[in-house]
DNA sequence: CAGTGGTCTAGACCACGAA
DNA sequence: TCGTGGTCTAGACCACTGT
């Protein structure tokens, strides 16, 4: 139908995403500037910025304002697994800055507390090696987050003593774009899209222990549930 | 920081939002054209089509080529219920085709099959009113498809009779940007990212019964995994 | 400072949709 | 056919990065 859909952008970067993938442009290498990638391809700065959106949108490159447009490296991919209660990757490190504030938006209905209630926030962005790779933020009830608790494993591992154990996790997702705030920290375009992870954790007590709004790349994430089915599948009446 | 990012094109952006928030624009309403906003905000056209370029990603504008800028109307969201081996939604009507094809791509490796093997192909596109609101390709070992099957809940039902139990199902999750087919099938932009669900059922026996490629727009859908924690959760040793 | 990308202009021409 | 959006040009000027 649409199919012959080939203005000049899609032609220039069709040979660019070429050079990328057959290694005549090597990944972490600059491209020459847009003005000398114009004049190559006999076009305006307008339509070669247009080219270079595309391979940016997916993923193939990165500009940087003042610099010049890289080829991305090759990225490594991860995968949230859901259902665990735990975050992202373990073998990633990770920088952590905590917060107290107070509940607000929509973190009273998230975690089923007052509005203005005490919580505590940890923002963590985990990286491989140099580049980000995730962004999540923690909500806990203060109460529940002892001071000294710097890391939601230090966390996990002190209220897993006495307290009511969990009962339930809950996970919803969705795919959007990210905000100015999350491509900046996750180093992506703004039109590369994320996956945007809430995990909700509940005791048996029917309290939220612990809810996280968890922000994956998408060119580089996914996540995997896997759910075994007992012996007493019948009919799936809703 | 790079908060004072106030370009022509998101001011003129802000204002058309605020226009269609406070219903001065209303849902389904024609924009003027291009060519007469570009006029009364005094801007070259392709900066106004950048403004549109920002509320079309937000999905509040719908572009149609030939006829003009319209406002969308509001979505009803749908949710994805993980886990339960059941497609999207149940209330919305859902024109399928089916296909009998061989195994190609990557659909020997999802179903644990020879290549060419002989498979059944399930293309579903579920409508909620006039709008589009998921698209699915669900693939079966052509053997477990009896001809005259023609949608999986029928299938699902024929299946239920003597076959071993379903035991496990593997949902993997990612965000992207659509292709221009489900782009085209969805009726959302280009730009407007897509949470990509592919499902593997697995019987008992080892075998798998059903993979499915589920493609839900980002702007109205969401996937929800509920997992509930037996007692025995002692150390995550993970 | 020089070089880079970011934004914008004021047109032009083409492709599509509806009457 | 005519009005719409889609693409493109050949510049201009500003903002950022690195030396």
């Amino acid at each position: 139908m649409t199919r012959i859909m080939t203005s000049r952008r899609h032609v220039i970067a069709d040979d660019l995403r070429r050079q990328i993938s057959t290694g005549h442009l090597k990944a972490g290498e600059r491209l020459p500037s847009e003005a000398q990638l114009a004049t190559r391809y006999t076009v305006s700065t307008p339509t070669l910025r247009g080219a270079l959106a595309l391979l940016q949108g997916e993923g193939l490159v990165e500009k940087i304002h003042g610099s010049g447009n890289y080829v991305r490296r090759p990225l490594r991919r991860i995968t949230y697994v859901g259902g665990s209660g735990t975050s992202p990757a373990p073998p990633l490190r990770a920088t952590i800055r905590t917060t107290h504030l107070e509940a607000h938006g929509d973190l009273p209905a998230l975690l089923n507390v007052p509005p203005l209630s005490p919580l505590t926030e940890f923002l963590c962005v985990s990286q491989d090696g140099k580049a980000p790779h995730s962004m999540a933020r923690i909500y806990v009830p203060r109460e529940l987050a002892p001071a000294g608790c710097t890391s939601p494993e230090q966390l996990r591992a002190r209220l897993a003593g006495d307290r009511p154990p969990l009962s339930e996790i809950q996970e919803r997702l969705g795919a959007r774009l990210p905000t100015q705030e999350e491509s900046t920290a996750l180093r992506i375009s703004a039109s590369m899209p994320v996956l945007s992870l809430t995990r909700v954790a509940t005791d048996i007590t029917g309290r939220v222990v612990e809810a996280a709004l968890i922000v994956l790349p998408g060119d580089r994430a996914d996540a995997l549930f896997t759910t075994r089915l007992m012996a007493n599948e019948g009919t799936p009446t809703e």
